[in-house]
RNA sequence: GGAUGAGUAGCUCAAUGGUAGAGCAAUGGCCUGUUAAGCCGUCGGUUGAAAGUUCGAUCCUUUCUUCAUCCGCCA
């Protein structure tokens, strides 16, 4: 005889009460006078109300339907009587699957702090928030592969051990099995022999698909992958990880300009199939922002509810504008004027933090679309614009900053001139000879092709409202933190 | 890596240079159609760690540590 009995909540609590008897498996939220249990099977945000006979129930069962107890409950799906549900289930059996001793157990039904439920992260998506958050992360996810296979590009696996240390994209992981107490074979002027090591070369954890992903691009047309990237950064904020998810696609026949259609398409695809799939987990979510901005003073307030923020997204075109434009506008602005800026504006700088959120948050006030970045500030493999007034270089390159996120997309229409990439690459001091490889694309049937690097915690961000990257992935690597 | 702020009961917080208090949780009893918090009682803390100043430190100083926020790096 099967175990699995049950029927999920999510479906139970649409179903048209008749006194059908049901079967349910969760976990208790709360148990309320003696009578009521708040019972969650994570199928959705709303618990399901099961009504105990508590003079017809031992006293030991009782005191065991404790918050976080596992129970196995059958009885007869009813009307509910009170307010706050439609329908509820009149137990008639109940099984204790597992105890929760409610002494020593850390979730109390109340609300507990960001903070607090991060150093629980290994119970916290038992609550509604983080119930709502995680479903949310794995609609997104599933959209991601819906969106690209629909349009039939190819799923790419690109390598999480890298030999290539010349990716561009900040500190790297080391990967080794060789001995860390000092016993490590050297070289004859004292370095690390890697020639010893697992893989006969020194390795590092990937911090970019990209440059396998142009290959198969050169293979297939549009390819994506889909994976965990690191970044060995000492970077203590509230959008960086250590261990994050992103999405590279890279396609073949594109410039810039399909590439900044295909993002935006992309981004749009995303919030709209969430917004279709887990409206009653945005609904929690959008009320949840609302009470937590409550305690904000009201000019730190944000001017759309998440739902309201989110269909605006999807309804508007992104504001795209040259990054030379922006520059213009950032010295017209009233911050330049007024000194408030920390950094100073002029051609050539990296835009800083305080100059995206202006552009985005105070000056369009939707997701922005920069592009043509002077050359001297990015990456070796981004395509030189043709055409450039000299000292004024710039190259194909395009960042999409979000409200409230900022940069959450960051990519390129790519070098394919060999000449030009090889001058680029020797310019920036990038190995060539260690890269050949890489400059076989470009030996052999290049071609125009473009890709960007989507952040996928960023857009979990984006889409539930929390504020913390820490709090859109199960387990967060960040500095000095590695828990669970 | 830099700046700022913070670590007091399981949680959320309060307090004073004279060795700490509330609400919730837990627990015992009473109650019983409730929507986190019914009523009465009980338990609960070497005030993040170490050192220093002081008759005396949770409070002042230093170092360390962890966390949060902002900045830098980026996705």
């Amino acid at each position: 005889m099967a175990f699995n009995t049950r029927t999920k909540i999510k479906e139970v609590l649409a179903l048209e009460p008749t006194g059908q008897d049901t079967i349910v498996m969760g976990w208790v939220r709360t148990f309320r006078s003696n009578r009521f249990i708040a019972l969650n099977d994570g199928s959705t945000p709303n618990n399901l109300q099961v009504v105990v006979n508590y003079e017809n129930t031992s006293e030991a069962l009782l005191k065991r339907i404790t918050t976080g107890a596992c129970l196995k409950i059958s009885g007869q799906l009813v009307h509910s009587t009170g307010s706050g549900q439609k329908v509820e289930l009149q137990a008639s059996h109940i099984e204790v699957l597992g105890d929760s001793d409610a002494e020593k157990y850390p979730m109390q039904p109340k609300k507990h702090s960001l903070e607090f439920l991060r150093e629980n992260a290994h119970l916290r998506m038992r609550t509604q928030t983080f119930g709502a958050v995680f479903r949310v992360r794995n609609a997104i996810a599933y959209a991601v592969h819906q969106f690209f296979q629909q349009k039939g590009f190819v799923y790419w696996h690109s390598p999480i051990i890298t030999a290539s240390d010349a990716e561009g994209a900040g500190e790297m992981f080391k990967v080794t099995t060789l001995p860390l107490d000092g016993t490590a074979p050297k070289n004859d002027d004292g370095s690390i022999n890697f020639k010893e090591d697992f893989f006969g070369k020194a390795t590092n954890l990937t911090v970019s698909g990209q440059l396998e992903g142009e290959l198969a691009a050169m293979a297939f047309g549009d390819i994506y992958t889909f994976g965990p990237t690191f970044r060995a950064e000492n970077s203590n904020t509230t959008r960086h990880l250590a261990e994050f998810w992103m999405i590279e696609p890279e396609m073949a026949f594109y410039d810039i300009e399909d590439n900044q259609n295909l993002a935006e398409e992309f981004i749009q695809y995303l919030i709209r199939y969430t917004m279709a799939q887990n409206a009653e987990d945005l609904r929690f979510l959008d009320e949840r922002l609302k009470e937590e901005e409550k305690a904000l003073p009201q000019d730190k307030r944000s001017e759309m509810g998440l739902i309201e923020k989110l269909q605006f997204v999807v309804d508007n075109k992104f504001e795209r504008i040259t990054y030379t434009e922006a520059i213009e506008i950032l010295l017209n602005s009233t911050p330049y004027k007024k000194k408030k800026f920390q950094y100073d504006v002029q051609w050539g700088i990296d835009l800083q933090s305080e100059h995206e959120r202006f552009l985005v948050e105070k000056h369009f006030k939707k997701p922005v679309i920069v592009t043509g970045y002077p050359a001297a500030i990015k990456a070796f493999y981004m395509r030189l614009n043709d055409g450039c007034e000299p000292g004024r270089e710039t190259v194909a390159a395009m960042d999409i900053l979000a409200p409230g996120i900022g940069e959450i997309v960051g990519g390129s229409q790519r070098e394919e001139r060999y000449e030009k990439l090889v001058a680029r690459m020797e310019a920036m001091h990038i190995p060539t000879h260690e890269m050949s490889w890489y400059l076989d694309t470009r030996r052999f049937g290049a071609c125009p092709h473009a890709g960007f690097g989507l952040g996928f915690e960023r857009m979990v961000q984006f889409v539930t409202g929390m504020t913390n990257i820490r709090d859109v992935i199960p387990f967060a690597r960040t500095p000095k933190n590695a828990e669970f």
